[in-house]
DNA sequence: GTTACATTTGTGTACGTACACAAAAGCCTA
DNA sequence: TAGGCTTTTGTGTACGTACACAAATGTAAC
């Protein structure tokens, strides 16, 4: 029933060891002028009685300095709500780390603008920061940075998207493919064997980020492999996210064209702009899976229009990023190399539940 | 960008205020022994600095004084895996609130045995707790014990099953009827309009606890409201738990005798003791929903032969539990009343996030 | 204006750890 | 064995808060 000794304290080994919490302080951090013996003796005594470290104590005890930690993370832009998201997380974290006399910074670049990426990447340097949370939607330049870090032993860990030289940082994100094939699962259920799927990128891009390509692999995946779908019904499409007018005659045509579509897969945040391009009788046929948890996608889901959101909850990316990095700085310990957010499904019946203010403490 | 003044401790205050760090301390405590217009501008000068007490410097000093937080739960028993679960939720919580010198029992009672139940809550007051964490399987017994609580200012919290009177406490778990509305909609994608749904209580109890009638009419409402399914489909069935040969006849012969069966419903844990009676035929057929991450449940899922479960996460409830009365103790903040668990969707596909230690910090 | 007592305020020590500095011990050379 | 130097060990103060106790002030009665 209680199993709990109350911990033992620096001081309690220096009586135990016969030194003085002076030297056994010195052992615990590795610092010169301890003799070989002594050192022995009370690295072992340490041992015995399993002493861990206030982590209270030692932080009050550091308070002098302050640690500094930027999440560098794309500004909210008119085609992309997707980065506004990110900032509860971050917030909920500040509160956290604050009390234990940590400084948490947010640094928002262009997503458009690898110029701007470079800018705030080399102002990290200059701005004296201990850590860095960071998107890198740049590939090159992240892992240029990521190198500079390292060489400084600044710990960093990426958020949202992964580097494809995946070994050189800590992710936190989901997997891609994987979540497109739950999509394909999903999708499955209501797709009847003759009926078409349509996979919609919505874009400005003329090549498609990683992320989405992987999203679109593994909903194919699904259907052809796991289900027996035929690969000849599942069609992609690509939809001109800056051209409003296009899109919707793109939309309606592809629609129209493949009157039997059962199923209709948006791989990116973009389902706002499609759902509502099609007629009512569509919305009710057709059952559409879309990403994340964007006012304009809540709406459509509550409306009807969206069947399922699959949300990449930024915020709890930005949460355990931050959390990542404290860990390293004050606690000293070494998180493991990745996080995998999980791949959460939701419909209008169980939105509540995700959305904002009733997380964490 | 950098936001973050240093916070003022009540050394500052003090000198602001032209009083000793003494006063300071009485009158954010609000203990007597300050004059009016002292303990006034005090008041105002924390007010206007916007104060907030280091939590670490709170908790180093009042070291002397362990609490005692108990949680009581019923034990795993040979018809109910589910009461396994909570521990690992326990054991993080433990860990987080330990560094505060917060100890947490944990106190296992008998399901069956109201006795066992009046017994653990007597003894708790003997051992002198300060918190309770409860999970509130009988419940006069429950209000009796939650209002002598409530007479000496312990802070109490029920998880898992809620009590009638809700007023009383405050509550942290899942709504029933809300996911069995969802269970209902997931159930609506594959069934076809004249098929048969079934719900299975696999029990051993006479009457139904409120939380598995609650599940069935939410399963009910989604169907014959919101789908319009003919409420002649939908069938309720009782099979005894204690007696596995009895069970296996009555669920065979159920779905015989329904022969054009779509959806399978078991609003308990137990779906695991009646997927493995259907035919491998009957498995592709009949969509099968369920509750519970226990690892029976998690086979059957990962076999095909249960699709979906919906999971209580009663790790979460625990940890979440503690880190309520947490906030009472300690941070003397004053945590919303009830907190809802968010009904997760779980398949083959996505289940592997979900188990386990790929949770917080 | 002194005494007695209540009220109000100030000071010191503690919590467990970190780090600067002081003291002691060990070692070598003259 | 005294002097100077290096290595090892011990002590004191700080972090921000809590609480016990001491000091100071106020109030009333004689």
């Amino acid at each position: 029933m209680s199993d709990l000794q109350k911990p033992q304290g620096i001081k309690e080994i220096a009586k135990l060891a016969e030194v003085s919490i002076g030297t056994v302080d010195r052992v615990i951090h590795d610092r010169p002028g301890v003799s070989a013996k002594t050192k022995e003796r009370v690295k072992k005594i340490i041992e015995e009685v399993g002493y861990d470290p206030n982590p209270l104590a030692r932080r009050l005890a550091g308070f002098k300095n302050v640690y500094k930690v930027a999440v560098i993370i794309p500004a909210k832009n008119e085609y992309n709500p997707y980065w506004n998201q990110h900032l509860s997380g971050i917030e909920q974290a500040k509160k956290l780390v604050g009390q234990f006399g940590i400084q948490v910074d947010t640094v928002f670049y262009d997503q458009r603008s690898e110029e701007s990426f470079g800018k705030v990447t080399t102002q990290f340097f200059e701005d004296g920061y201990h850590a860095a949370v960071l998107t890198p939607l740049f590939q090159k330049r992240s892992e240029f940075f990521a190198e500079e870090c390292n060489s400084r032993s600044i710990p960093v860990v990426c958020i949202d998207t992964q580097l494809d030289n995946e070994s050189i940082l800590s992710f936190i994100g989901q997997n891609s493919y994987e979540s497109g094939f739950l999509a394909g699962k999903l999708a499955s259920w209501k797709l009847q064997p003759e009926q078409i799927a349509i996979i919609c990128h919505v874009t400005r891009f003329e090549n498609l980020p990683n992320n989405f390509t992987r999203r679109e692999q593994g909903f194919r995946d699904y259907l052809v492999k796991e289900h027996g779908h035929s690969a000849d019904n599942i069609k992609t499409l690509f939809v001109k996210a800056d051209n409003p007018d296009l899109a919707k005659d793109e939309i309606q045509h592809a629609l129209i064209s493949n009157q039997n579509t059962g199923a209709l897969f948006i791989p990116n945040t973009r389902s706002f702009m499609v759902v509502p391009h099609l007629t009512s009788e569509q919305k009710k046929q057709v059952f559409t899976i879309g990403y994340d948890l964007v006012d304009e996608n809540i709406q459509q889901l509550r409306e009807n229009a969206i069947d399922v959101l699959i949300s990449q909850k930024p915020e709890e990316q930005c949460y355990k990023g931050i959390e990542f990095v404290y860990k390293k700085i004050i606690a000293h310990t070494n998180p493991e190399g990745a996080f995998n957010i999980p791949i959460d499904i939701i419909l209008k019946e169980n939105i509540d539940y995700y959305l904002e203010e009733n997380r964490r403490l």
